[in-house]
DNA sequence: TTGAAAGCGCTAACAG
DNA sequence: CTGTTAGCGCTTTCAA
């Protein structure tokens, strides 16, 4: 910037003018654009940390999911994406999953940014509470607001949340309405839930009571060594190999399903014949498996809408109430429950 | 970091140097234990973009790939991930589709960084090479240095390339010598096609003349409207209506194989008893598929591995030789081919 | 072993 | 309309 100016004998304050495009005709046409024209030739390129560092917003919005691979995190991360194209901002994709722990709470990415969205809050316990100030919840600890969005939301910052009961109770009535044996993949065991861990299980365990039916939990331990799907498909594979077929099976989450089906075919049972299957998330390639897996759609664009609307008010109006939505995720009936 | 300094009446620099750990004992154990133990009680925080700015490494890698969903770019960047736990840089993804246009040809990030590392540079042909200064190459235009990896590396800067050739040409030859029809599931009509653009057409086409086959194309262009998955879809489908089936498909990747397998399913036409179907890219999602689709297993956690040491190599010393390797993908045969 | 001071590249008063 | 100047928070000589 001082070479531009220095090349054009001008003060470097009326270069960041113009590069700034402040309007108003602070600066004549004639110099603006001697200015302008330098700065492309000579490939002047602002620096960011510099002009945070004098006080600048960054134009970064942070987007905070636990894992790039998993098929749900992916159209999370497409659906706010697609709010961010011709948008001032820029969308930085952190993952706390590999964060040092020696930066927690601060998810290991204390580069300048302008707002957080946290999509389902779903980390090792502490981190995302830490940074809720108890006492003013607006403005986070990072000194920049917060929305927090999924399943997980935090509801004491401006959130959008998705409830999946609903869906849930209508998937299992589905189910229960064909058979006795209603199994449930899940992530732990029944006694570790706690409301907080997993909007699924409740649901679960009531309409099983309601129809006086036997919970059956297979449990999926994720392990270093296999992927979440090997692992789901051997602990389904186990599990049936063990105890017999149910009639039904509800999957906390369609990477879930997706094993579970493969685990069923290797056992030569057939889909929703011998045993109906649904999902929950609602990712595409739910739709290209054969059958056809039932799911709970996840309303993934409806909450990039709203939570970008939310944090951008936010960031311009740091003092306004609470924001918040809830939105009611979907059954989606498809071939493989029956 | 003054705040620090100021209540123990110290000067900041004495705080800078503690936090810094230098090594040597520049601090007096005591002093240095009573800094630690303010700034950790005090909240205290660096702010990256001082450092930057005060010339410090950011520590921060960036990696760059055209797209999260897509289930290739999501092992890609795990495998990357892998690499980066226990390691003091931090890996920051950035996606250029959502760049805006005027911030190429810097992909719409000049947030400080210490490395780049493109996969599969294969995005609006001209990012890339106008990053790279023809006359000293190793060092890009962003000042700091470039490891290009994938099948579209570039090549005259490090580099880690991933041969599919040999794959490819085994794959084509196992669908040949079961039958006379094979058509490639491709991103552009043939005439399209450039050495750069993709390494599996010539492939093809030599395959098939030496076999004495003729070239069925079967292209499946992207819609705004549709999922990627969707238009292949569609375009397979009516592929066949209006030509009949191929006896033998190979596709440009996994995403298309596994769409044209749905395809082949509405059709009512099975696999491989009807048609034999060889996909690319050995993502994870093929062996769940049903039948599991036969592909070309790209080198994930390989390329990952290569690439980082290359970096980190290069970042430490700048005028290393020219450092590159070059992989092969492999054939994995499962039921889809027969 | 510690402190003072310059400066990284930029923005935003303020003065002219 | 344009230039001067004081920082932003930190690192790093250099001097004490």
């Amino acid at each position: 910037m001082a070479d531009v100016a220095r090349e054009l004998s001008v003060s470097p304050a009326t270069v960041s003018y113009v590069l700034n495009g402040r309007e108003g005709t602070l600066v004549s046409d004639r110099t603006r654009e001697r200015v302008l024209e330098m700065a492309q030739q000579m490939g002047y390129r602002p620096n960011r940390a510099a002009q945070v560092l004098a006080g600048k917003r960054s134009n970064v919005v942070e987007l905070c999911v636990n894992g790039f691979h998993p098929a749900f995190n992916g159209q999370v991360i497409r659906a706010f994406q697609n709010q961010f194209v011709a948008n001032p901002y820029q969308l930085r994709i952190v993952n706390p999953d590999y964060a040092r722990e020696e930066d927690w709470p601060f998810v290991g990415n204390d580069w300048p940014m302008d707002g957080l969205i946290i999509s389902d809050a779903y980390f090792p316990e502490s981190i995302v509470p830490s940074l809720v100030q108890p006492d003013a919840p607006i403005v986070s600890k990072l000194g920049v607001p917060i929305v927090s969005t999924g399943i997980y939301a935090i509801t004491n910052i401006d959130f959008v949340r998705v409830d999946l009961s609903p869906a849930i109770e209508a998937a299992l009535r589905h189910l229960a309405a064909h058979g006795n044996r209603i199994a449930y993949v899940s992530l732990w065991p029944a006694h570790t839930e706690s409301e907080n861990s997993d909007q699924r299980y409740p649901v679960y365990q009531r309409v099983l009571r309601e129809f006086g039916l036997k919970e059956e939990m297979i449990v999926t331990y994720a392990s270093p060594a296999m992927s979440l799907r090997e692992c789901t498909r051997v602990a389904v594979r186990d599990y049936i190999a063990q105890h017999g077929c149910p009639d039904g099976i509800f999957c906390f989450n369609d990477e879930r399903a997706i094993a579970t089906l493969a685990a069923l075919r290797d056992l030569g049972l057939k889909v929703p014949q011998d045993v109906r299957l649904i999902g929950c998330d609602g990712i595409e390639e739910t739709t290209y498996h054969y059958p056809p897996i039932s799911t709970i759609q996840y309303p993934f664009d409806e909450v990039a809408l709203l939570a970008w609307d939310f944090l951008s008010r936010r960031i311009e109006q740091p003092d306004l109430p609470l924001q918040s939505a809830t939105l009611h995720a979907e059954l989606v009936l498809r071939e493989s429950s029956g």
